[in-house]
DNA sequence: GTGAGGCCCCTTTTT
DNA sequence: GGGGCCTCAC
């Protein structure tokens, strides 16, 4: 029950013991972030200075949430009860349920997640005719999100162009059928409580008086709405606590602001910022692998980690031939870790992106080395899920039109398009939900509407004050979902999935049960809502020991003994998007940092020659990430790229002879002397691998990725290319 | 109204 | 390569 602050360094116990006022904590990759911000809650209640319905603290991920109530638990003596801890869009939520009415919600308001939203964007545009070609659903979902992070209305939007003026009509459109079938989108949670907050002055003067200290988490990946909302929730008398790390800034494609942080360090007048520059995770070799790395970056706070830990091993590096030969070569070394001992669960492979975990898969199950993969599909988000979900959301709220769109005629019970575009006519012409224009068409048009309409109204009575699990597992039967999975091939897995969804019903309530942090609604309410701001990490096969499997992006804030960066190769990691974009290559490299972090005692670092992607073999050199890591830190599992170039010319196998058994190219040539594959350099475009050609004699054509210099079309007879 | 096959697109991700 | 969406045939 001791707050160990003697285990604690100079500038962490500084951090946790600051006396009530606005802090910023800059805080390295593995300097024990998590644990200053828990031990100062802890030490703020314990000494007395604050109980702890007085403290709120907020976080990105529910993962990291967990982590800090967690550890709290474990140091404070009662359960913290009437502490606010949560994700922005947790506490934001918990804050609408308990303020409806003023934020001009129902109670029993429903939430869209991505895939839901996008849904509601499409048939909007259907019900305005407007022209999906011009304005692409996707689109305008990425600005209505966007203009919402930046915490503006329609009406806010600068109309600059035509474009913009269409867009913001689509948006004010979309906000309004949103609110009339009570919905709401993820950053629509925080704007509706920033606004509610702005606007009712009791409230705001409440949550200010009661929130004393207000401490954030990656602080850096705050967007502009956000910190909106932590200023306005703080108001004069509570203390801001803001842990973060620029250089692990990596969501800026979807509206971090790392400006943030110089904006809260000059508004809160933060004297001295505090510096967490001891890393407690990495071996020498790996952290100056990052510091390395790092410091070409130019915008950046400026920090440097260092570490009291051995050197350890150097990386090691390993070029691959193809992504599968990398993908064996990572199943072998896992092994050989395995085989001197490692818990495969502290082991972890990393790529770029979810495409590249495939080929890693199919490696790993050849070599029977049980994995775990995150990200992709979870569990709430699983379409039969999605499905039962919708037929609860209607029992909680009918007016859902998203939901009711996705069952009325799933599973099939005759209401076609046209009797759902007739309903939908209706329900516009009176201003009304779907649900509520049933009547209005049922006398003409499809007896089946009437009867899905008195299905829902019976499940809703039937449903009426029976414990969750049982309201959801009769939900499941009775609206001829189970039976229709059990009736389609490879529909006994979605089956389970159903059965699974009775289960994590039966859970949540047990949990609901036991920390009493719901905010007061009925458990079905609750229990929508927690399938949509927690998709469901937890999936089967969590308690066996499993290699981990997952992208750079989420792998943050985690940590492994070994760690495979996989997949080093430009175009990829950075990937080729990036380049485009506004300090992409920095985000980019971020990343890296991020990854190479991970590692506390290994870090394995690979790539490879050619990758399938998108169904084409693609040609590919090194990533420029790899050249900026000091030679002297690298251990070179295969001859280096540049020395194989050289090699190739008198020993074309020697760098990967045992297993260069697959053909790896096609054999297109077309007499120009070059075949695709082949590893060139050009006078001025330097290092180049041939991904394609074209055309005869002199007017072959040969195309050639020069890596960062860019993918050229280059005569044959007049490009001075030599062979490698 | 329903199911099967063709076509198009393709970052990163949490909530 | 693969998933979502649309069109076309029953």
């Amino acid at each position: 029950m001791s707050l160990h602050l003697e285990h604690l360094n100079p500038e962490q116990l500084a951090a946790v013991t600051l006396p009530d006022r606005h802090a910023l904590i800059l805080a390295g990759a593995g300097s024990g972030k998590t644990r200053v911000l828990t031990t100062r809650i802890a030490w703020l209640v314990k000494s007395g200075r604050v109980s702890p319905g007085e403290v709120l603290a907020v976080t990105f991920t529910n993962k990291a949430a967990r982590e800090m109530l967690t550890r709290l638990a474990a140091m404070l003596p009662i359960h913290p009860r009437g502490m606010w801890v949560g994700t922005f869009h947790g506490l934001a939520n918990r804050m609408l349920r308990a303020h409806h009415r003023e934020a001009g919600l129902p109670q029993a308001f429903q939430i869209l997640d991505s895939q839901d939203q996008l849904a509601a964007v499409k048939r909007l545009e259907r019900s305005l005719n407007v022209d999906e070609d011009r304005f692409p659903p996707r689109e305008l979902q990425y600005f209505i999100n966007a203009r919402k992070e930046e915490g503006e209305r329609a009406r806010d939007v600068e109309p600059r162009d035509e474009l913009t003026r269409r867009y913001a009509d689509l948006y004010a459109a979309y906000d309004e059928q949103c609110q009339r079938e009570g919905v709401v989108d993820f950053p629509e949670l925080l704007l509706r409580s920033f606004e509610l907050l702005a606007r009712n002055e009791i409230l705001r003067a409440h949550y200010a008086e009661r929130f004393r200290h207000i401490l954030v988490d990656e602080f850096q990946d705050t967007n502009r709405l956000q910190y909106r909302w932590l200023k306005l929730l703080a108001g004069s008398a509570s203390c801001l606590f803001a842990v973060g790390d620029d250089d692990q800034s990596i969501y800026a494609f979807r509206g971090a602001r790392v400006g943030n942080m110089a904006d809260f360090e000059r508004e809160y007048r933060i004297g001295s910022v505090i510096r967490l520059e001891q890393n407690y995770r990495s071996q020498g070799n790996i952290l100056d692998a990052a510091n390395a790395l790092i410091a070409n970056n130019r915008n950046r706070l400026g920090k440097n980690l260092w570490t009291a830990s051995t050197q350890g091993d150097p990386l090691r590096v390993y070029e691959g031939g193809s992504d599968a030969e990398e993908a064996r070569w990572i199943a072998e070394e896992v092994e050989a870790l395995r085989r001197e001992g490692d818990r495969l669960a502290e082991i972890a492979v990393l790529y770029r992106s979810n495409a590249q975990s495939r080929v890693i898969e199919h490696a790993l199950f050849g070599a029977a080395i049980p994995y775990r993969v995150y990200g992709g599909l979870r569990f709430f988000e699983r379409a039969e899920v999605k499905h039962a979900l919708a037929y609860l959301r209607l029992v909680a709220l009918p007016d859902d039109d998203n939901a009711f769109l996705r069952v009325a005629n799933f599973p099939p019970r005759g209401i076609g398009a046209r009797s759902l575009e007739q309903l939908q006519d209706a329900a516009k012409a009176h201003g009304a939900s779907l649900w509520q224009a049933v009547d209005s068409v049922t006398g003409r048009a499809s007896p089946a509407l009437a009867s899905f309409r008195a299905l829902i109204a019976s499940l809703k009575s039937e449903t009426a004050g029976l414990p969750l699990a049982e309201c959801v597992e009769h939900v499941v039967a009775r609206s001829g979902l189970a039976e229709h999975y059990k009736a389609v091939r490879e529909g006994a897995e979605r089956v389970e999935n159903l059965a699974e969804l009775v289960n994590a019903a039966a859970a949540f309530t047990e949990e609901e049960r036991q920390t009493e942090s719901g905010a007061a609604v009925d458990p079905l309410t609750a229990f929508l809502t927690h399938a949509a701001l927690e998709a469901g990490e937890h999936q089967a096969g969590e308690g066996q020991d499993a290699l981990q499997l997952m992208t750079v992006h989420s792998a943050k804030g985690l940590e492994f003994n070994a760690v495979f960066l996989s997949g080093l190769e430009e175009g990829l990691f950075p990937h080729e998007q990036s380049l485009v974009e506004r300090d992409g290559l920095e985000e980019e490299r971020r990343l890296a940092y991020v990854a190479i972090t991970r590692a506390r005692k290994r870090l394995y670092v690979s790539f490879a020659q050619t990758r399938m992607l998108h169904g084409q073999t693609r040609y590919s050199l090194p990533s420029r990430f790899l050249d900026e890591i000091p030679e002297g830190l690298k251990k070179w599992l295969t001859p280096r790229f540049a020395e194989q170039r050289r090699a190739a010319v008198t020993a074309a196998s020697a760098w990967s002879a045992p297993r260069k058994k697959e053909p790896l190219f096609g054999t297109s040539r077309n007499n120009s002397g070059f075949r695709i594959g082949q590893n060139v350099t050009h006078p001025k475009f330097g290092a180049g691998v041939i991904v394609d050609a074209e055309g005869q004699g002199e007017d072959a054509r040969v195309q050639v990725n020069f890596g960062r210099q860019g993918v050229k079309w280059l005569a044959v007879s007049v490009a001075k290319l030599q062979a490698a």
